[in-house]
DNA sequence: GTCTATAGCTGGATAGAC
DNA sequence: GTCTATCCAGCTATAGAC
């Protein structure tokens, strides 16, 4: 009568939550206090259990990173899975960078995480880089599909739109100093890297 | 028959001597493994003392980053000093430019402290943070005598270039992949914000 | 000023009962 | 799976002898 697969799953979902509400408690600690911040004692108080159970679903402090990690890659590369295909280049590349500048401002701590490496000794799994991989790979091809090619010229927009994206959350967080420069920086770099001038 | 001048002077430069060598110990330290790296059991080892000593000339861990962001800043600040004075806006700013990007690149530990601040309880005193307060002033005089003016293009000219500056040190340390970029940048820059168009 | 010795704390991780 | 209890390492900082 036990072991049934409705039970099963019925334990697997369980144990899934129980992993999701300790994720969960993290990501509110890091974004709170940085990414230093988090220790193992004060997650599982937050999450409402102790250390030891914290291991029952992690295997170490630098697992739980990895998971983090791979919920932000994958976040990332939702960002890219449905940028518009308007006619105008310059409208299409705006979208690109608003939404690439409203990802990286909105969570400071994953932005660090994801792009920064700010924890020593810790290195993402491959399964969890794969889809920052992908989502490079999208922003490139995106580009090149808005005009803009050539590693030289890829590589001054991820330059120029990372500049802003430190500048804001260094210099002004929560503000807009530097995201309400998007329409001109877009404007500067298509006339500079745009295989066809404007029309 | 004791302390005489010369008797006091020797002994305070000794003791500048000792200080100076504990900072130095310390910029080893943080340029070899990072900011966070830096503990005062190693730092008193390597500097051939032991951890009490160092308290005989810094307050606290947090005082010894503080000299440290001191001698950063005024550091930077002399990178300002002597900028070229040429006929050519184009060729002083991209003097400019280098010079910052080569200063944020040769010590990526003297960057993060004077810019990233990813120490978690430290600020800076006044006294310390004075001249990069200066060093930022005379960037932004530095701009306006070469045709560049206005809040909004400073912040230009400030993303634009701390994106060379922290692409080159995340995807590309110790090469020169957004180094090179420094000329096609400034012009592009100089195109978009001059106050005059370019001769 | 420099040492030995240590206090006092916080961290990650584990043993073993239930 | 979850707990209590604990180990062990590392840290900043200080007391007190010399």
């Amino acid at each position: 009568m036990s072991k049934t697969t409705t039970e099963v799953g019925w334990r697997e979902a369980r144990r899934e939550a129980a992993r999701a509400k300790l994720l969960a408690t993290a990501w509110e600690m890091v974004r709170e206090n940085g990414l230093g911040a988090l220790t193992l004692r004060q997650l599982a108080t937050s999450a409402g259990v102790t250390t030891p159970t914290v291991y029952a679903y992690f295997d170490s402090k630098n697992a739980i990173f990895d998971a983090m990690f791979g919920e932000a890659a994958e976040a990332f590369a939702e960002t890219r899975a449905d940028l518009p295909d308007s006619g105008s280049a310059f409208d299409n590349l705006v979208a690109d960078v608003r939404r690439w500048v409203e990802f990286c401002t909105s969570d400071v701590a994953r932005y660090q995480l994801l792009f920064q490496r700010p924890i020593p000794g810790f290195e993402p799994s491959a399964e969890s880089y794969e889809p920052a991989v992908r989502a490079l790979d999208f922003t490139r091809e995106y580009l090149a599909r808005n005009g803009v090619s050539g590693p030289r010229n890829v590589d001054l927009w991820t330059a120029v739109t990372t500049g802003l994206v430190d500048q804001q959350i260094s210099n002004d967080p929560g503000g807009d100093r530097w995201t309400r420069l998007i329409e001109d920086v877009v404007r500067m770099l298509l006339a500079h890297t745009s295989d066809q001038p404007p029309e």
